[in-house]
DNA sequence: TAGCTAGTTAACAATTTGATAATATAAACT
DNA sequence: AGTTTATATTATCAAATTGTTAACTAGCTA
């Protein structure tokens, strides 16, 4: 995973085009352009891209042509598609997933959406079943289906709540989670608990494991950075 | 494997269904769907499908709702249940994976995403230790053909139900199962018997045997541990 | 029928957990 | 520095959960 990941734009309008792989650039992304149908499919064979971003309203091809072309040949079995379109076409959408389009994003773009569902995009080809009940990172293991907490290789017992908020922190390294998102999500949104109680459980968290494997963002929440 | 998996999709947005049902079509699976909770278990029923595909929200029940349900159903045993969610909401994890889920799919759903996590949970199901009649950890031996335990070399002759308890938890040794698993699945889904009926039963196995092979998961349940 | 046994339950004890309040500490701001 | 704000820590209490024991029931057996 070490090479860079490689992005196909293919749009006929070069704003759009000069937007969008600025902002994939200087997230270190590999970006390549096409501006119709035809260039895309050349494009597409001799860059090898990882994730493919297509217009659907293009010259020679249009997005759905390339998209439908691109599904039969075997060598783009593992590529993301990425369709745009008008804002609210549904029979576009539907028309471009049965295609075997991966997601949909309407026009006009905002680049940070763009760029988040790319990411969540790659980001969900990856983990199969267990990945998802076991977390790991680095010397800490987090095991739902047992329950269990492994640093080192020693276990350590969390309680319930405790268990559940580590869980949900370390589920996503390095972000934030907000005190409010916390308690709606490892309390629930009908329960009404007090701010100090995070802070204790935080606390008997880093007690129990005897790192500090959360950090605290004064005056905005909790993070899990080890 | 000569018959063709179905697979039961239950979402409230018809788009989805279409989109899903449609892929799952084409890849030569059998499809059935529902729009809300309470169909969902109503098609369970009646199309008694290999794997389960629900939302997470649905009007009637939600998605956990339905999951808990078909979980405590002794014939939904080895049915695969995948729920889908909004992006990143990890305690949704949490809860459906405690509710005896088995996948977690983020909306907006990518087909081939969905596709390739559902290929994996079927090619894992198939070294199911499901005729395992004899069960062995370190030195404790479990044979259920004879009904009979044997520690150290030393037999310990358990109750039925005894004994029954604990051949569902050492059959998956550290595996946590919740109380309600463990009454449907020693006692049946007819039978009605207090929660204090099962920890009399695991202070009987802890007694006999002698160890504390079975450990407490407070708020959880119980797991195999040895 | 009396005497077993397994299974269940009720009642109570013991334990663990979760939440809060009170206080201390630390960071941010004037 | 002094004030304000946010978080950390500790102790305490109430609630939830489980453990334990003994008693009860139904079915079986001698």
């Amino acid at each position: 995973m070490e090479a860079p990941i490689k992005i196909l734009i293919a749009d006929d309008e070069p704003d759009i085009i000069e937007i969008i792989s600025f902002h994939l650039n200087k997230l270190g992304y590999e970006v390549a352009t096409a501006k119709d149908g035809s260039e895309a499919i050349e494009k597409a064979n001799s860059f090898a891209p990882d994730c493919i971003i297509l217009d659907v309203m293009m010259p020679k091809r249009t997005g759905f042509e390339v998209c439908e072309y691109l599904r039969t040949q075997k060598q783009f079995d593992k590529t993301l598609i990425v369709l745009l379109t008008a804002l609210n076409d549904e029979a576009s959408h539907i028309k471009g997933l049965e295609l075997g389009g991966d997601d949909f994003i309407s026009k006009p773009i905002s680049p940070k959406v763009l760029v988040s569902r790319i990411t969540a995009l790659f980001r969900r080809l990856q983990p199969t079943e267990t990945d998802k009940k076991v977390i790991t990172v680095n010397d800490l293991l987090i095991d739902i289906t047992q329950y269990k907490t492994v640093l080192k290789g020693v276990p350590h017992i969390l309680a319930k709540k405790e268990f559940e908020l580590l869980y949900l922190l370390a589920a996503q390294p390095g972000r934030v989670f907000l005190r409010g998102e916390i308690l709606s999500q490892v309390w629930g949104n009908d329960v009404i608990v007090g701010d100090r109680t995070i802070d204790v459980h935080v606390r008997k968290i880093r007690a129990k494991l005897g790192i500090d494997c959360i950090t605290t963002v004064k005056g905005v929440g909790y993070k899990f950075d080890y």
